[in-house]
DNA sequence: ATAATATATGCGGATATGCGCATATATTAA
DNA sequence: TTAATATATGCGCATATCCGCATATATTAT
């Protein structure tokens, strides 16, 4: 039941739902979320700690950079929790224009500009 | 998004999902719940309140009791949820003794016998 | 009418949560 | 080595949540 109430709890929270929405589409390290998002780093590293410590992401150490993706090892009930959420989602206004964020910041890493 | 967010904070606290849980099985005035659940009045109205508010219960009067019970108008996203929640629980032992509790106090009543 | 029963709610206190600031730690670059 | 970058975390404050007490409201019984 606490597990259930933990997933649950790191749910309840604009910042993380949108961090799941985000790394449901594939992995993401730190800095490119918080530029997604917009937010600190702070509350970036925060709450990617709280998804993970719920079982809902693991995280990679790939040098001087933690990429963070959706786990899927956690149990089927879990993911499908997260499949229903970005059917919700798809067309939320904030989640738009987090994901265009998210393109133009891999858009300029991909052209060897440092983004973070 | 909010809706989404609302509905994961009122699945976030214990009473609510062993409330959840009962009401699964069929509609349950107030003071049943309360026995079964084995807590205060107040925290009993407080919390089916705060189940109603985000969208997942419904209630009905009916002369001095108010009957809750699981609304079906709600999106069959949130179902969906209810189902989960329903599958994980099924063994846990907070939720064994709730349906017992309940049980014995469904019983009582049909006797005859005032349960409120 | 009054009394009894069922439920809801204002208030206050205890605890939990979210987050910024500063700082710690880890890794890479120079 | 030192400097720069990326991430994590201790602390403190602001806000939110939970719930008991007392009380309000609604309904029924006498």
């Amino acid at each position: 039941m606490w597990e259930l109430i933990r997933v649950f709890k790191a749910l309840s929270d604009e910042t993380r739902i949108r961090m799941l929405y985000l790394l449901s589409e594939g992995e993401l390290c730190v800095c490119e979320i918080m530029q997604a998002l917009e937010i600190s780093q702070t509350r970036a590293s925060r709450n990617l700690g709280i998804l993970r410590d719920a079982g809902l992401l693991q995280d990679r150490r790939d040098g001087q950079w933690v990429h963070y993706s959706v786990n899927r090892e956690v149990a089927t009930e879990y993911l499908k929790l997260l499949e229903l959420l970005a059917s919700l989602l798809r067309d939320d206004q904030a989640i738009v224009a987090d994901e265009e964020r998210l393109k133009k910041a891999v858009k300029m890493g991909k052209q060897g500009k440092r983004i973070c």
